[in-house]
DNA sequence: GCATTGATAGTTATAATATATCACTTCAAC
DNA sequence: GTTGAAGTGATATATTATAACTATCAATGC
């Protein structure tokens, strides 16, 4: 066992990825977020917010239940949902369709729909920020002169990692 | 009140669609690719495919249990699931993530993922068959090094029809 | 201060969506 | 006609989500 101060790396992406920043970027950005929209960010909402940051990965409204359970009493369904829709409505987070689950969003501050990249092996998730695919479908869509107002674009696949070689 | 014989013309749609011979032709289909498949077009199946393309709209799984049980008996939650379980691996439906609901496949003949238009306004969703798109989708993915399996792509909005003008 | 008010959160109940499991039936192949 | 697999029926339960009402908090004007 190594004596060095470093954190435990768990996971591939760790080793290149300090998360502990990762969620405190995230949660600033909320705070910011907030502000300007003249919401509040209270402690609730911050800690659903952490919780859904905790990973890379889609967190289930009832999983989320369970861990803020630890955190708070009184915590029930409502609770959550409510919570996730305000940082929805916020842009704070997005939910996966395809999985009824939620995950943080990485571009809080600028609109856009989440487009995303699922990987069935790992469960990690992706937001591609590749706007050319918003103009693409516009496009696909004007057609047949239909107007656009939210897209659900969800790519399930194998990301790079866990690919055979 | 007319005194032809012409069926009744309740929708926009219906104006320009003989959604009959939409339907015909969608059990014609079903019957050749579950040959093609060696798989039995059952009276159930039949059935449940039928309601799914009574109209151009998502069908919720609950709302066709409704329907079915009217038309047989002992019909309970999992005989609707299963049997749109059997029609979606055929290629036969497609299921609507954003709505939890299912319509009928119009290509069920070519390998794809389904891609939509879905309007918020007469819940009518039509599938596009633009094949650029999963070129594009991709291409998008490529630059992650992501191996997409199954795209969903669901854009609401509002259709022609519905568009103010 | 403190009363008013709107936003936030707590509480209880229930609706909507989906799956697991086991038993019985049907049907096609032999 | 037997048999085995596919299909369906039946029962139970898990998972996801919302409704409706009450209590609390926090900002504001007085």
């Amino acid at each position: 066992m190594s004596k060095t101060n470093q954190p435990k790396r768990k996971t591939v992406r760790s080793l290149k990825h300090d998360h502990g920043a990762c969620i405190q970027t995230a949660l600033s950005r909320a705070e910011q977020r907030c502000a300007e929209a003249g919401e509040r960010f209270t402690g609730l909402r911050r800690q659903v917010l952490e919780l859904v940051w905790a990973e890379h990965k889609p967190a289930k409204a009832y999983d989320l239940l369970k861990k803020l359970s630890d955190l708070r009493s009184g915590v029930a369904p409502t609770t959550v949902y409510r919570t996730l829709d305000f940082l929805q409505e916020l842009g704070l987070v997005h939910k996966i369709e395809s999985l009824n689950a939620y995950v943080g969003c990485s571009q809080p501050n600028t609109e856009h729909s989440g487009h995303f990249l699922i990987c069935e092996s790992c469960s990690e998730i992706k937001e591609i920020e590749n706007s050319k695919i918003s103009a693409w479908l516009e496009r696909a869509a004007q057609d047949e002169e239909f107007k656009i107002k939210t897209e659900t674009v969800e790519l399930s696949g194998l990301c790079i990692r866990c690919q055979p070689s």
